[in-house]
DNA sequence: TATCCACTGGAATATGTGGTCG
DNA sequence: CGACCACATATTCCAGTGGATA
């Protein structure tokens, strides 16, 4: 029934997110200025607080992970040297408190773990301390995707502080935070700002060229020689570089067509399937995107969707949420007040799922949005129908 | 060029859920 | 159990917005 499959890929890891390069190329400037800050650790010295910036896939994240190794590698040849890094992404954290407990969790053992409400802050705070204490020596944590956790950014002046208002003796702490949002860094606490964003390194946006370097290195060693078709690299580089400029993306679009080619049994990857995986792809995100909406976020979305089938898009909130209420009411659901489906409407637009068209028509008029789905109508009822809340409801 | 509409969007407040602890 | 705790999601309230029009 199953029967290996070598055609096209010879390591399909190779292209995914968790493979670590042997070396990080294109990016010797930001290794350059990480390694230098990262020298103190070296040095038995309080570490720097770190803060990286740059677009999601532009090897943040995987150059942190790079130095560390060797930091820690290089490390065990000086015996007073205890380094520990503890790595934590507060992509699902919302605040400061989830992010301490995740890192009380990290530091414990699984039977030790401590829920994530219930306790007051403070508690949660000592009690991270203690752990940290235990630890010992250098502890460097790495805060990922660390704007998630939005205003609520206590933990981020506690942490760099913790050994001035003598909560820490024994271990020095340094902080490595990572972000995405370059508008975090201004609407920090001036407090924090001064201390978490002590030493800062930018990553820039890859471009064509540089995707394509990265890209060729590693299809050497993913494809088979000579299956890829001569313009399927710079076709993907060329799609990564145009949206985001991250090699995530090219590396997941060129994975992707590597498997449409594979799945066809076709013997070459050509530009077709590049093109058809970056489809796929977007779709996906999409889909992946609907999953986390709430009850209430499907509803309104599929209000729009509805009157996009009617060719009535784009529709003001008010021709929306009339919509909506009809929708909740054959469907059961208690309709929430307009401002409510107004905030859906807006987290949508924030998803890339509607379009929001600005409109204002002065004196008698005044601003208004009118709202419209930015995808495909086929995508966001396939995506819908997986829905088990709108269960029975065709559109 | 001052006005004025109909909305936007921030903020304060409320509600319900899932948790700890004595 | 009851007092507390944090949080997601809704609700309510209202100051601000910005450009076509008088």
């Amino acid at each position: 029934m199953f029967e290996r499959d070598e055609t096209i890929f010879t390591d399909e890891d190779v292209l995914r997110e968790d493979y670590q390069p042997a070396k990080l190329e294109e990016r010797d400037e930001e290794l350059e200025s990480f390694k230098a800050y990262l020298q103190p650790v070296i040095n038995g010295k309080q570490p720097r607080n770190i803060f990286l910036y740059g677009k999601t896939g532009v090897g943040k994240t995987a150059a942190t992970r790079y130095l560390l190794d060797h930091l820690k590698t290089d490390a065990k040849q000086y015996e007073d040297l205890s380094i520990t890094s503890i790595y934590c992404n507060c992509e699902d954290l919302t605040s400061s408190y989830q992010v301490a407990v995740e890192l009380v969790n990290r530091l414990r053992s699984p039977e030790d773990r401590i829920s994530t409400t219930g306790y007051p802050l403070n508690e949660v705070y000592a009690k991270l301390y203690d752990e940290i204490e235990a630890v010992g020596g250098t502890v460097l944590i790495i805060l990922d995707e660390v704007d998630q956790i939005g205003t609520n950014d206590s933990i981020l002046y506690q942490l760099p502080r913790a050994r001035a208002n003598g909560y820490l003796d024994q271990a020095k702490i340094g902080i490595i935070g990572i972000s995405n949002d370059f508008k975090f860094r201004d609407s920090l606490d001036p407090r924090v700002e001064d201390t978490l964003c002590e030493r800062e390194i930018h990553f820039s946006p890859y471009d064509a060229t540089d995707l394509q370097a990265i890209l060729t290195r590693r299809a050497e060693l993913a494809f088979h020689p000579d299956v890829l078709n001569s313009e399927v690299i710079p076709l993907c580089a060329a799609f990564a570089a145009q949206d985001r400029g991250s090699a995530r993306q090219a590396l997941d679009l060129l994975f992707e067509s590597g498997d449409l080619a594979r799945r066809n049994n076709t013997e070459r990857v050509a530009e077709d399937d590049v093109r058809e995986a970056r489809r796929q792809l977007e779709k996906r995100q999409i889909e992946q995107s609907l999953v986390d909406l709430t009850t209430h976020g499907h509803l309104t979305l599929f209000a729009v969707a509805f009157r996009a089938k009617m060719d009535k898009t784009p529709a003001r909130k008010d021709a929306i949420y009339t919509q909506y209420q009809s929708i909740a009411d054959h469907l059961e659901h208690d309709p929430l007040s307009d401002r409510s489906v107004h905030a859906h409407l807006n987290e949508l637009t924030m998803l890339g799922i509607l379009d929001r068209l600005e409109f204002n028509e002065g004196r008698a008029g005044g601003i208004y949005y009118k709202y419209r789905l930015s995808v495909d109508l086929d995508t966001v009822q396939s995506a819908l129908a997986e829905v088990p809340t709108l269960e029975g409801a065709n559109i």
